[in-house]
DNA sequence: GCCAACGTTGGC
DNA sequence: GCCAACGTTGGC
């Protein structure tokens, strides 16, 4: 199977790129929605790469690139009534909820603002403009190439 | 901090 | 299975 493209959001006052990058490799927890978990579980595979997508910024928008390096497995921040991502209802032999690994790529030089990606006509299908509240969402390989060519990343 | 959008829960 | 109430996300 091809190759696919994803996008990942995170709060930078949480996880930022430069933490990524600080860390080389981090599982992906936390996310407690099902659709997202859905393709963490199911689809996302090795060698896959996503935009780290910041949200809840100070402007919000594509701050670089990461790829996937662990397929899913079961979050275990899920099991610990010390974790502010605790969810009782989630079993240890039957988990609620995934995560995958991923490992730093790059940063872009300048965000690639929410504002500027409206602003392009062909990105106007993205589920990120459509849906915006799902954390980790597929992108097409189309969007990916005319997001790659933006020169915020020179 | 506000609030629209939208996902989840639970009573019926 | 419907849907009102409630909780969360996330842009602004």
């Amino acid at each position: 199977m091809a190759m696919r493209y994803w996008l990942m959001k995170s709060e930078p006052n949480v996880f930022s790129i430069e933490d990524l990058k600080k860390s080389k490799v981090s599982p992906w927890d936390g996310v407690r929605n099902y659709q997202a978990r859905n393709y963490m579980r199911d689809q996302m595979k090795l060698g896959d790469l996503a935009f780290f997508y910041h949200s809840n910024a100070n402007p919000s928008g594509i701050a670089g690139i990461a790829k996937v390096i662990r397929e899913g497995y079961p979050d275990h921040t899920a099991f610990d009534p010390k974790n502010i991502h605790y969810d009782p209802k989630s079993d240890l032999k039957k988990p609620t909820w995934f995560m995958v690994d991923v490992e730093f790529v790059k940063a872009a030089r300048s965000l690639i603002t929410l504002e500027r990606l409206k602003e392009i006509s062909e990105l106007k299908e993205m589920l990120l403009l459509r849906h915006g509240r799902l954390s980790v969402q597929p992108v097409t390989a189309k969007q990916w190439k005319i997001i790659k060519k933006l020169p915020e990343w020179r």
